[in-house]
DNA sequence: CGGAACGTTGACACTAATCAATACCAGTGG
DNA sequence: CCACTGGTATTGATTAGTGTCAACGTTCCG
């Protein structure tokens, strides 16, 4: 289980999600299997387990569960019980208050682990939605930390996996508080393809899987300014956009928008 | 050890900080102590221990550190070996990018657990500076590992203040990405008093401990608009303010600021 | 084919940023 | 004690950048 490190890109995408997967005689939607011959293991295992240990880490993942496109993976008020590792699929996390309000307050792809704010007050206070059809493995928090009590490299595992979510969210609050709609965009664009690039997935090309919309919730922006700001960086030999299918022409051109902050000296 | 739970209030403030302190002989700055008899004790432990474990947990404040006004707990890319408990004094946490950006990340007070970013890259990520002089409690990460493999209690304490900390951030996310400076600066207030007043203070006084563009790093705003939203705020007669001094006149108008959204039937 | 959801573009309004001048306050040293 | 200084805060005039509203285009899917 868990989340991507930056040296073991080029996994994923290889071989087919479904490949290994052996189905058993269960609930269809929920499917018991290891952890083991994962093709993203390499992606989220914590490394140097001994053999024993690695048996007892195969048990946290109790089932799989699948999400269709649009469906909720959880929601606001519901009690948490598991974190989950996605498997295959895409999802958005948002946060809505009584007045309307409406954050998405992040986007998650396979590989990585979701369900984090549940932990708290043992209820979710967010929803994750699939962007499209999605596969995770459920993995009860009480079981994690079971196992986490024998495994020291599991405990110090989830430690960094949710500290690694305080700095990203960090990150965030950097890019809501101090950046213009095109370093925004700039900046999301590169986080994106930096990601899918760590999964196998081209430098240069991405499908969003997102609307214009909840890219504008998550960077602060209105939507028709995500879409004006991609229209500009089509003027200006940027990138190539076609709907949701976005090509980068000039990464170190995207660099320099998010880092060229002009500076007094 | 560990921050502040919403029925523990009205704790701290009542004894001198550092009446309870037994100095022993050791380095000046760092001065060997209990737990059990510290005033910030029911903000911050894990409740319902038994004495042994109690014991145990003790054992896990090292030493204490003070900090000095404009002095920094820790830096940008020093190396992560502790987390700390704010025992008194106000931290604020920010980051600096090369290009010169700065972003406030937050503001810390009495109780609170601090360092969190830090465990991810064994590196913190962020200053974290003292905005008046201060004392924390040093723990140890190595042994908070140790121990919450022994003690289940501590284990989820430490979960749930990593959740929490995500949780709030998601709340900052919500801040800057949908609201307008006035509804910044109100949920900035209220989050403020509250937690002031579960440390005993007024609901309605407090002394500001950061300047006007500490404020506005952290609101995503610059330090003139803080400042102008505080003139707006006293013209609608809904604080007063004296440089620092802020004095609430009227709670549910700042509530209805943050809350009452235009919402579309 | 028709409709709904999504995306683009334009005109205009408005919020907050910028630039600039002035005021306030705490601390220092004469 | 006062004057001076540097950091901080307030306020005004102006502008840049996004938001808002609206019309139109595109794509997907039943």
């Amino acid at each position: 289980m868990f989340e991507v490190t930056p040296e073991s890109a080029e996994t994923g995408k290889r071989r087919d999600a479904a490949s290994d997967v052996k189905p058993l005689p269960m609930n269809p939607l929920s499917i018991k299997v290891a952890c083991s011959n994962c093709n993203l293991r390499e992606l989220c295992m914590p490394m140097g387990l001994k053999a024993d240990e690695l048996d007892k880490i195969e048990e946290i993942v109790a089932v799989r569960r699948k999400v269709k496109r649009g469906g909720r993976l959880y929601s606001n008020g519901e009690r948490f019980t598991s974190l989950f590792a996605i498997r295959t699929g895409f999802f958005k996390t948002c946060i809505t208050t009584e007045d309307g309000r409406n954050q998405v307050t992040g986007f998650q792809m396979a590989g990585e682990i979701i369900g984090l704010d549940g932990i708290v007050k043992e209820h979710h206070t967010c929803d994750a939605v699939a962007l499209e059809d999605a596969e995770v493995c459920v993995m009860p928090f009480e079981r994690i930390e079971e196992l986490s009590r024998e495994v020291a490299a599991l405990q110090r595992h989830v430690h960094k996996i949710m500290s690694r979510e305080i700095v990203r969210e960090h990150g965030v609050m950097l890019l809501l508080g101090s950046m213009r709609a095109e370093e925004r965009l700039a900046a999301f664009l590169l986080n994106l393809v930096q990601r899918l690039h760590a999964r196998g997935f081209s430098q240069s090309e991405l499908l969003l899987r997102m609307t214009r919309e909840e890219i504008g919730s998550y960077l602060g922006l209105k939507l028709e300014t995500v879409s004006r700001t991609f229209s500009k960086f089509v003027e200006e030999g940027i990138v190539e956009v076609k709907q949701r299918h976005v090509r980068i022409i000039d990464t170190e051109a995207l660099k320099l928008i998010v880092n060229h902050n002009q500076q007094p000296c």
